[in-house]
DNA sequence: TATCGAATTATTTTGGAAATTTTCTTGACG
DNA sequence: CGTCAAGAAAATTTCCAAAATAATTCGATA
């Protein structure tokens, strides 16, 4: 049941250590997992009754989620989920391309053995991960193993403060997809995705940087154009029914 | 009394909404002017009388600044100012470089006018500020100044997460700077500094992207090798009497 | 004299209630 | 019919005290 999710904050060894910060992690897996919609209000007394708290662990957790943006303290009005825009999504994709390709790229400079074997550690969990929205039991199970499996690239970067900022960024992209995509990703898609993943670990193994870095931006930017497809879909679904009358509850 | 410091979280308008706020502004200002030392323990009773708030607003606070680092949550064990260390310097220096050299990339390519304008008009207030420690009424002037003038030059960069990671780690430097040189700067060292912003003006200003990425990257260079001499020495007078006798309290 | 452990003290963490602010409702007025 | 203001309701923010946890003291023992 605690789960130990890396998390900055808080637990330096195993579980958390306390309240907050199990409320912490609980909340940021919810708003990274779209179980939150943008710009939703995130009022006090249901989220104590829903993670089992008083007010101010949850007033905590929710001001360290403020710090990295996943919500928004209006000072006075409370909090909310924090709201998507296409051109945030795009603004977070493109600095995730650059600042994941210079970890990237430092790491195939630096990385070690053992790092080369977490890397192909980390793949395989990933390709013997149950498909997202596959396993009820764990809905976030494929995420958690996609997350290692990035992570693990890039791990023997030297910058712990690009990772800190690498590991904020992946968390709105994840939650852009998981707002837009829900939990219908098709099945070729996965298959597209693997092989992606295939590929760029093949690059990076052969410490071919060119290839490799190569192989990372496209992997995000048809992410990107993926989530930017859906994103215009949904908008396409709101407007609509609009002007006709008014939408379903 | 209420001066707008600008930042992230919740003052969207003009100054802070809740006190709250106005301690997190305070706190961070206190840390960032390295009023705290490194790895001090922040306890929550002087810090309640310190900022005359109750124990609630003063624990969110340091709950934000321990997710963007300038404090350590221990979990049970309360808080304490961020440590420092000569690797971690270097560490956000290099980031600050390559970050701070995109944005002003960035920014000297879609820059407009008033982007112009609001640049020389930074550099002149700088020009004009009191030299660091020498207005003892608003101790930070200088350093404010500072900061609105780097922050000038790259605020036609069109990534808003951008700016908002280079904030972080402005924030970082800025302590490292002030936690070695006190309210010491040498007053040939302003007047290096001084013409070293006017030379990355003029070329940010002439649009010689080159040149004044070479300025930027050698000003952040410069300081940091100033800080790491500063560091040499403290540790040097931190070791050496410890082998003689027992340091000064 | 050093070490271990129980009791004491100090500190952090948490839940709840009071105070403050915002939001909604209602009714009067132009 | 729309606007505005006053009052009521709802929500956030804050203070405070109890609970939980960590640190310290002190004495007994080897």
């Amino acid at each position: 049941m605690k789960r130990a999710v890396a998390v900055d904050i808080g637990s330096p060894e195993g579980g958390p250590r306390t309240v907050a910060d199990a409320v912490h992690q609980r909340l940021r897996a919810d708003l990274m997992g779209g179980r939150y919609s943008p710009g939703e209000a995130l009022r006090l007394e249901p989220l104590m009754a829903r993670y089992g708290c008083g007010i101010s662990p949850l007033r905590e957790a929710l001001n360290r989620l403020a710090a990295d943006r996943l919500v928004r303290a209006i000072g006075q009005r409370g909090f909310q989920a924090a709201p998507v825009t296409l051109a945030e999504m795009w603004d977070v994709m493109r600095l995730r391309q650059k600042l994941e390709g210079e970890a990237l790229a430092g790491s195939i400079e630096g990385g070690d053995a053992r790092w080369e074997s977490e890397i192909l550690a980390a793949f395989h969990r990933l390709a013997k991960a149950p498909p997202p929205g596959h396993d009820r039991a764990d809905p976030d199970s494929w995420e958690r193993s996609h997350r290692d499996f990035h992570a693990a690239l890039i791990s023997a970067c030297s910058s712990e403060w690009l990772l800190h900022f690498i590991g904020i960024l992946y968390g709105h992209t994840e939650r852009y997809r998981r707002i837009r995509f829900e939990r219908t990703m098709p099945r070729k898609l996965v298959r597209d995705v693997e092989a992606e993943h295939r590929a760029l670990m093949d690059a990076v193994l052969a410490r071919d940087k060119r290839r490799a870095l190569k192989l990372l931006t496209d992997h995000l930017e048809k992410t990107a154009n993926f989530i930017a497809r859906e994103f215009a879909a949904a908008e396409a679904m709101e407007a609509a029914p609009r002007r006709r009358g008014r939408a379903a509850a």
